[in-house]
DNA sequence: AACTAGTCTGCAATCGTTTGCAATAAGGAT
DNA sequence: ATCCTTATTGCAAACGATTGCAGACTAGTT
């Protein structure tokens, strides 16, 4: 009996055989031409090269098949993946899924497919995870975890991977980045405050190794020399994560230095929502002994009692708005670094009044 | 003047370019072998066939390089990716990210990468996200989108794609899926709301399309009866999503028709705080005048005034428990699917109190 | 001494596209 | 009629890995 050479696919079935969609080959069998000439019809770029009766006749075919091209050997071919990575320091914080929606909304709407990933703030388990995301060939990488001076910011320029910053920006400025106007912000902060007739303002400030918490504090001092509030009205005490707990011992130790402070402006929601409830611990009622301002807006804070004046930043707008960049940027031609500075605004809720005129003992 | 033919890449330098990793015939080269040789020594499963002088020798080159093996390439020939899809019905959901986090973490840690995608309730717009992830190769998915009848599910059951659903289950069986026993969460709800003294009890049910509005309402029903409420007793406003003003409104309603109800079990934390709102609107004291209970424990529920009473689920462990059964199911062999039941907890706070002697006009 | 069995490694095809180059045909200019 | 463009399509080589098959060599058996 003669074999024939190959007739079908011999397909050993090792498991359920995955139904494999139509390929280009099969197309171009179906239409009657070359693979090369389906490809080059099927390719906004390349379609001019083909005539208009093959072209009708091949997308027929690729349409009776339902074609659809395997990005996978497009990308091995081309070496671009439509693949962006997206670097997270913690899903869980609300501050981020706004930004994240923003940015997978117009990658997706550009054709790109996103992988999130969640790192640790330890920078070799970064490094290894942005050389698998390499592996995979990610055209560019957008980083909500940068630190003022980034390594992996670094890497990715060895690498020439296009990469924007978003919310937290480096030291340096090297690549693109959307960030809030924190300095201003806490302008617009302190005004609030003073205008009120505060004086003796605490801050509870952001790590100094992420831009957030390092411009924070220095526009709570700049704001509050403008003020001319002297040294001894203010007071700063650092955290080292923007986390509840961390606000409430950061509170403790303010109100140990400075118990007659009267406000705490916080470098962000969770660290005031600490501050609550320390004020709350040591019998200060909020706002009436002191008045606390957050940043950040997040969900949620407007139905707590009191309902927190903050720091609003467009999160979402921030995200789209860095997304828009890395997608110009990974078309190649020129890349311009640019930086999106959004304006900050003050949501004045019920967590700040006036100053109590004696301080109750 | 003559042309060498190939001296090294060509290199059309259009834009920056990109630097690429050694590949496995430069390693080759370098180790003075075959392509496949190396192949062999560095996959697991094919090192036994190789010498181990020669095998030590290609794996100093491999190092020597700076090798990593390019996951497209591999992709092609193998037709698997180690990409997961992971689909949400909304990120910004407080509920999501922990879930999110969980698989992430257990995928990670499995070599694989996870494409995350928003989804959008449309079911056309859900099949061509699904389309795309095919497209790129997936190995598998996990939903945390699933309606009770789900057409996404039935197309990956069409395509033999393995998936695993989290936190909403379909009515049929078909697929392996980690959930909250809803059921058993309202019955400790209704426990507790009872021992309270409580009988007339209202319930803000979640939509009835998805497995969880559909569960804790039959579970509040089954309560209800087993504690012997009577029909006027009880009631049930339906919301259409897991949101806030649907709280305030169902609420309302709730009001409307029973005025004098004590208690409101709530489908979901987001829909009691919207219970929260309602109340205050119609001068209702909580917990004084109404108890309220929601569903989740999400972040922050604890701070708000009064805290909220409600069910815990162990979000991130469901995450990675469906997460791990994906990574079983993916691995081929027999695929028996299974259902995965966490039990939840209740987290008494300070929104539930025993009802009031006499009901305020 | 010949034959069989067993190790180890190389060969070459393949996954599904894209793309430089060559080939063909048609049309226009001379 | 010949030559040169120009438009259209096919050919075949990549991209970087995996893998069935076969060849070479060693060792063991009769």
């Amino acid at each position: 009996m003669k074999r024939t050479k190959k007739r079908d696919a011999p397909r050993k079935s090792d498991g359920p055989a995955r139904v494999r969609p139509a390929t280009l080959k099969q197309v171009a069998a179906d239409a009657g031409v070359h693979p090369s000439t389906v490809s080059r019809v099927l390719n906004p770029g390349t379609r001019g090269m083909i005539a208009d009766d093959v072209a009708l006749r091949v997308q027929a075919s690729a349409k009776k098949l339902g074609y659809r091209p395997d990005s996978v050997a497009v990308s091995l071919r081309t070496g671009r993946s439509r693949l962006v990575g997206v670097l997270l320091p913690d899903i869980a914080n609300l501050v981020f899924p706004p930004i994240l929606s923003g940015v997978t909304d117009v990658l997706h709407r550009s054709g790109y497919s996103t992988i999130i990933a969640e790192v640790e703030a330890d920078r070799d388990s970064q490094l290894q995870l942005i050389e698998q995301l390499i592996m995979r060939r990610v055209d560019g990488l957008v980083l909500a975890t940068a630190s003022r001076n980034d390594p992996v910011v670094t890497y990715c320029i060895e690498r020439h991977l296009p990469v924007v910053l978003v919310n937290r920006t480096e030291a340096q400025a090297r690549v693109s980045a959307v960030v809030s106007d924190d300095r201003k912000a806490m302008q617009l902060v302190m005004d609030h405050l003073v205008s009120l007739g505060h004086r003796r303002i605490g801050h509870l400030a952001g790590p100094a190794t992420l831009s957030t918490g390092f411009s924070r504090r220095q526009g709570f001092e700049l704001s509050a020399r403008a003020h001319k509030l002297t040294a001894k009205e203010v007071a700063v005490e650092t955290t080292v994560a923007y986390a509840r707990e961390e606000g409430v011992s950061a509170t403790r130790r303010l109100l140990d230095r400075h118990p007659d402070l009267t406000a705490i402006a916080a470098a962000n929601d969770l660290l005031a929502l600490g501050a609550y409830e320390a004020l709350r611990e040591r019998g200060f009622k909020c706002p009436q002994d002191v008045s606390v301002v957050g940043h950040n807006d997040m969900p949620l804070v407007d139905i707590m009692s009191p309902p927190l004046t903050t720091v609003r930043i467009a999160h979402r707008e921030m995200g789209s708005e860095a997304a828009q960049l890395l997608v110009t940027e990974m078309t190649g031609l020129a890349s311009p670094k640019r930086h999106v500075v959004l304006a900050p605004s003050l949501v004045v809720r019920g967590s700040t009044a006036a100053p109590p005129t004696r301080r109750k003992h």
